[in-house]
DNA sequence: ATCGAATAGTACGACAGCTAACTATCAGCC
DNA sequence: GGCTGATAGTTAGCTGTCGTACTATTCGAT
């Protein structure tokens, strides 16, 4: 079933899981222009294919990942590893609600503290601990090599086309 | 303080928040190899961003993303409109427990409806009902025309250069 | 023909996110 | 100095997903 009417110029780029949906498309809908739903369709199987492939390294840490995303943020900000939750909340496209929660097990893991703000009773500083630390930077370290390894069958060529090609949607979109 | 230190050549293409926080690894973890983490970051920025862009055509007619999944992919399927629950959650890269819930609430929406399997008695057929066809061929006319318009800022050549790059990285994951 | 393993679907409890409502504090304006 | 509106964080309730355990049925090897 799956062999038939498969033409030689099919042939040439082997077809994956998306191909195959857009050929159902055409076929059930040719009236639709589907000439963006491949971007779409891959960048989306991407990031379901991804997630697993990253979790991994953040669990052999003891670590979600939006827990790790949490303590790279701090981690990267610099001495003194400190920002105040809204802060954290924007740049990781959370609501502050849900900050709330992830501040709540980190601090319950000593990973990080919730410091007194002197210049702002509202707010406070979410600060790294000693052990916050020393793991996110475990964490970070394997998961950098995780990430390199996954674009290992990529050549330096095709990587660069790639991240170009990602910014230009990137500034697009936004 | 942003505008400090940027030297004539960071000035070519614009620095967007990815670039940003390859600066503040590279300040902080100067050993660590980030040459894949530009491409990561940029796809975990493009999910965060396309998520509500897309959500918003489905709301229109009345669906979550989800929802949107399962009628697409009874619809693409072409007649007589039907799947299994276990093929869906399979395509849709869901668990069966989740599609289980989906379907309950399509079902209760009157989209989709339950039929016995002569062949099998433990599973039975999810089929479109006249409702949720018209639904999900209304809903995805629009849906393609939102990607198309997500990618016009690109040109055909760039948008050739971005499906091909996510091809090849796709395949590369699996 | 039968028995064990695999498969199909579901119920249940846990979990992490969201929105909305709420309290406390700050900033600006008169 | 004292309102008014904006901002910071939390709480409460809802939602959709997952993993696990369970029942029913089918497949396959002997």
């Amino acid at each position: 079933m799956t062999k038939q009417g498969v033409t030689v110029e099919e042939r040439r780029k082997p077809r994956d899981a998306v191909d195959q949906i857009l050929d159902q498309w055409h076929k059930e809908r040719p009236d639709l222009d589907l000439s963006a739903m491949g971007v779409f369709g891959r960048l989306g199987q991407l990031s379901l294919l991804l997630t697993p492939a990253l979790e991994e390294v953040f669990t052999r840490h003891g670590l979600r990942r939006g827990e790790f995303d949490v303590l790279a943020a701090l981690r990267r900000s610099g001495p003194p590893y400190t920002l105040i939750p809204s802060a954290l909340a924007k740049t990781l496209m959370l609501s502050r609600a849900g900050m709330t929660n992830r501040l709540d097990r980190l601090e319950a893991d000593g990973l990080v503290e919730r410091r007194l703000d002197p210049t702002d009773r509202r707010s406070f500083h979410v600060a790294l601990t000693a052990r916050g630390h020393r793991v996110v930077d475990a964490a970070v370290t394997d998961h950098a090599a995780n990430e390199s390894r996954l674009l290992s069958a990529l050549t330096p060529d095709e990587r660069e086309t790639l991240d170009h090609a990602l910014r230009t949607l990137l500034q697009a979109i936004e």
